[in-house]
DNA sequence: AGGCAAATGAGGTGCGTACCTCAAAATTTG
DNA sequence: CAAATTTTGAGGTACGCACCTCATTTGCCT
């Protein structure tokens, strides 16, 4: 049988009710007695049992998204996701709503995490980009003791701050190395196209891109960012202007997860069978570009595993655990016409 | 609050015992009780607390690995995975074993699923081929209320069993795309390697490959799959004599997980710079071959989330719940030195 | 109507832990 | 040394549910 508190405290030597001074740190504890209640946890290899933990602590755990108000085809997939996720942890006490705002506005966002109370909401998943008032804000969340997690968006290397996403410089390397490595050597240029190059994202995927490109693949090059602010016409106009002043363009790269806009316009300007195209995330539409070869690649963050990793990062966290960090690792999928 | 037990007989207008019948199936229960329970659960959303029903239940979950005695280095990741998510899992109740025998002896594994107690294990990974004697053994082992999940091995496509690991038909065909896009249209031959051909994977694979390459790279071609055995010498001498019979040798497919015995005998006989090669499985060996080039893509099927996933299913059967499908399909990864 | 089986309710116990109170023992302080 | 303080132990209740017993009610059949 499993150990339990009780033969805990009778292979410690000691009571109940110093068994529980320990394990919870309550006050008025002897330094022998601590010692002598975690030798015996080694000797006899007691483990808590979460599940009566949590019956007896009575503890549900409330979770928030707070996702942008508009969005792409990714956040529809993100919607989905988390409310999948729904219906299993409710029977493990976990409880995910899901709030939408304008997250280019600090202010919005910083009110939004201000007005949360303690006994409402244990952890945040934010999905914003950073701003000295949104940093401000999570400080203080922390300070009410509710965990955020920076949600595919935001800075990886902040130290003091859990982080969900992909390393989007690797993740632009890896386009720059599919892109380079299809159009095996022959010279040409590359088309760069995003919706707008303010994104943090885009920053640095262009730069994991160019650092390739530029070091393992000298026949081809990269021409400025073209941004299409999601505009339709505008995106027509200077991507065509781009191919008229460009004849040797060989490739393009769409480094934002709206695939669609880019994509018609570059129908427009060569035969997308001949042009090597990479995109990013896994939507139906880039699934279906997939397949009937509009698109080469598609790099990925899987939306599942994303929600589903700040989910246990902030469970972790409300247990006072560390955790599980290998798990919570993002992959950078590479999508082809056969591993969909 | 959370509605309980108790708040559910109050709003189904029946007693404690009732709900009692109604939820945990037990017999002596009127069509109409059993009606007014179902409605009010869906009318007050009432959810079992899981840690709550495991306690009562005074339940562990004891899992086993059946796993092969000797093997690759993939193997050694496979059971470090296993052994990192062992703790994590004791605090909820989950126990993890491994036992390792020559799963290529029917008999053996045979045996040691038959000895196995219902009061011992709740649930098996079996990493074996499919043979007639592991067949029945299953069957038997679902008689006594014990699952069974197909590791990463035996057929995906059997509808009364669960399988955890990769379409090897479209991790074949995804290594062909790659081998075929980097290639970029230029004629030549293509080396594929394998420890043995006996294995269902490698079959698989090559089938999924070979239909790629024919169909949508005609100018390059497949080689008869050489056999390596595992044996240093004797890939060597083959792999010579491919090369000494092909001058047009402009890529070669590496299909076992281990790809060092073959790595090696190719660069005795090409530039492996100027070679394509695509491995499987992501050990130290590959990524540091990925990464100075002598490699240059990993088709891989990620062994932590293989392991977590037969959990998982292994959990959710023991509770009587369907898997969380979704998230138990494991990704076809493509590995480049750059999403390492 | 009476007999019988099926259905229901009331109530109890236990799972492993948290958290509380109160009294007793041990230790420190002056 | 006594008094004050800290430490310890004993015991109880609660969490939400499973599982059990026994008495009572209901519905069905003849």
């Amino acid at each position: 049988m499993r150990p339990t508190i009780k033969d805990l405290a009778k292979a410690a030597g000691v009571s109940l009710a110093t068994v529980d001074r320990v394990l919870n740190e309550r006050p008025n504890v002897s330094a022998r007695a601590v010692r002598k209640v975690q030798d015996a946890i080694k000797r006899i290899g007691f483990e808590r049992n979460l599940a009566a933990v949590n019956l007896a602590r009575n503890r549900v755990y409330r979770f928030l998204f707070v996702l942008p108000k508009h969005g792409d085809q990714y956040l529809s997939e993100l919607l989905a996701e988390i409310d999948s996720a729904r219906a299993p942890l409710k029977s493990e006490l976990v409880e995910v709503e899901v709030v939408r705002l304008d997250v280019e506005n600090p202010h919005a966002v910083a009110n939004l995490l201000s007005s949360l109370q303690t006994d409402e909401v244990n952890g945040v998943a934010l999905m914003a980009p950073e701003s000295p008032q949104t940093r401000d804000a999570v400080l203080r969340l922390n300070e009410r003791d509710i965990s955020v997690v920076h949600f595919l968006s935001g800075q990886a290397n902040l130290e003091h701050h859990d982080f969900v996403g992909i390393d989007n410089i690797a993740a632009g390397a890896t386009a720059g190395r599919l892109i380079g490595r299809f159009n095996a050597g022959r010279s040409g240029a590359i088309a760069i196209i995003t919706e707008t190059i303010h994104a943090q994202d885009s920053l640095k995927r262009r730069l994991g891109f160019d650092r390739v490109i530029h070091q393992i693949f000298p026949t081809i090059s990269c021409l400025p960012t073209l941004e299409t602010h999601g505009d339709p016409a505008r995106a027509e106009r200077i991507i065509k202007q781009t191919f008229a002043n460009h004849e040797d363009i060989v490739a393009a790269y769409i480094m934002s997860p709206e695939a669609r806009v880019p994509l018609e316009a570059l129908s427009h300007c060569a035969d997308l069978k001949n042009l090597i195209v990479v995109a990013h995330e896994r939507t139906p539409f880039n699934e279906e570009a997939l397949r009937d070869e509009r698109l080469d690649a598609i790099i990925a963050q899987n939306p599942g595993h994303a929600v589903r990793s700040a989910l246990r990062i902030l469970r972790a966290r409300r247990d006072r655990r560390q955790p599980f960090a290998a798990q919570e690792k993002i992959r950078i999928e590479i999508l082809l016409a056969d591993n969909l």
